[in-house]
DNA sequence: ATCCATTTGTGCGTATGTATG
DNA sequence: CCATACATACGCACAAATGGA
């Protein structure tokens, strides 16, 4: 009994779901039903829960017939050493979009330029003077409609002189890495970043996320023989995406797992 | 507005801390204080900085001289695509051990080993059967004397009959990859999955983690010619870990960062 | 379209416990 | 022992969202 209450009901319930008593979809008992069966009030019975919501294990829905749901699993793979590396591995269209559409689920982004001052910390990884201003193209990406993940790549200005299309707002067909190849920026090497954090306020808003959902940072520098020439910041949302490394010999990987 | 009180006061306890007028190490206002200049109940107040908390922005310290702290950021690089892949790199020791000295803090750990049951996903990353055995080398990774990560490497009980040393309970000096190779098991492929959560109630006690505060989970399998030989799942605790990754030609990288 | 019932969301006041100096 | 600050808990009230009668 060193433990508080709101504590025990959150590991009773957490209970019930890792060991599948409670199954994605299901619904835990109502704020009412819980004062009762635990003998506690209704803010304890709020306290409890909030501890599943920020673990990402329930959602809850206000409204009469709403509740609060275990949440569904599913995950998303981004195939990092893959994707952008090896050259013409897949025909056309970028990188993420393909991935998606190879797991069977339908992508769907949309695009918007803008043009701004590079911060201290990314000016730094692309090798350029801070506050000397980039192209950047954000999107929101999606999967069956629903948010999954956000990326903003940043170009040095003077790179869109070069290539002056980055700086349209639509989609490019062919995806901008292959763009850049054809323009003799190909990208030999690759830097990632990654990290676990909380998001902002912007990016919960962006890919819907409930309070307490943990997000994926990848910072991706792509490097060409003799620049750096991007920088990609990637915010997958983090229960639903994993970003899987293949490193070495790829024959290996390939005789064990098949994609 | 339309937003509720406390979310208007998280936001601006936010911006506070994010431009820097609040430093890391600096103290927010008390819950009284809060109380009288928002001119909220308490209850509200704590709801306020709740958001901060599991935001990872804050730390909350009960006591006399306690208070609610701006939590220090500091961050520790794992180099994923050098340790245990450039056979040689360092001369002894561990991956992780070498990194740590190398970015100039005090690492330490404490190792347990254990025979469990492989859980189910566990045992198709490694290709055995599920429900069979395995050794678990289990540690705890400290900066400075703080966690900072968790390691469970998970070894198929047929490769301990021919490594019986995976099977003693302390440090091995020249590290498990290094002796696994000198058994004739190198390591020359790995596969890296990541993927950001909410810890586990042990894990966030092992690693002293405040409520709310994200994980980087990285499960990597490593891979001989001829199979898979063991597993690596590491829990980071997120907000002070990165994972780094150099993919393609690592000359050009060299050219641009220094490490 | 209206009203109602149910369920979560926000907020207040209060009381007591625990940790720390 | 006391003062201060956070931690837990109760009870209450009203708002907002949702779905059905």
């Amino acid at each position: 009994m060193t433990l508080p209450k709101y504590r025990n009901i959150a590991d009773d319930l957490r209970t019930q779901i890792v060991t599948g008593v409670l199954r994605p979809g299901d619904r835990l008992p109502t704020e009412t039903q819980l004062m009762d069966t635990f003998g506690v009030s209704r803010n304890t019975a709020r306290a409890a829960t909030a501890v599943l919501v920020n673990e990402g294990l329930i959602e809850r829905v206000p409204g009469r017939s709403g509740g609060m749901e275990v949440r569904e699993q599913l995950t998303l793979t981004f195939h990092a050493s893959e994707a952008e590396v090896i050259p013409g591995l897949w025909p056309e269209s970028d990188a993420w979009f393909n991935e998606v559409q190879r797991q069977g689920q339908q992508p769907s982004q949309d695009f918007s330029v803008t043009i701004d001052t590079l911060p201290a910390e990314y000016a730094e990884r692309l090798g350029v003077e801070a506050d000397s201003s980039a192209a950047v193209r954000r999107c929101v990406r999606r999967v069956n409609g629903r948010p999954s993940s956000l990326q903003n790549t940043w170009y040095p200005m003077d790179l869109c002189q070069q290539v002056p299309e980055l700086l349209q707002p639509g989609d490019i067909k062919q995806g901008t890495t292959r763009l850049l190849a054809e323009r003799g920026l190909s990208q030999p090497a690759l830097e990632d970043d990654v990290s676990a954090a909380m998001p902002t306020p912007e990016e919960a808003r962006l890919l819907e996320l409930q309070p307490g959902t943990p997000v994926l940072r990848m910072l991706r520098t792509g490097f060409s023989r003799d620049r750096a020439v991007r920088l990609s910041v990637t915010i997958f949302s983090g229960p639903i995406n994993r970003v899987l490394y293949h490193l070495g010999d790829p024959e290996i990987i390939r005789k064990f797992r098949s994609h």
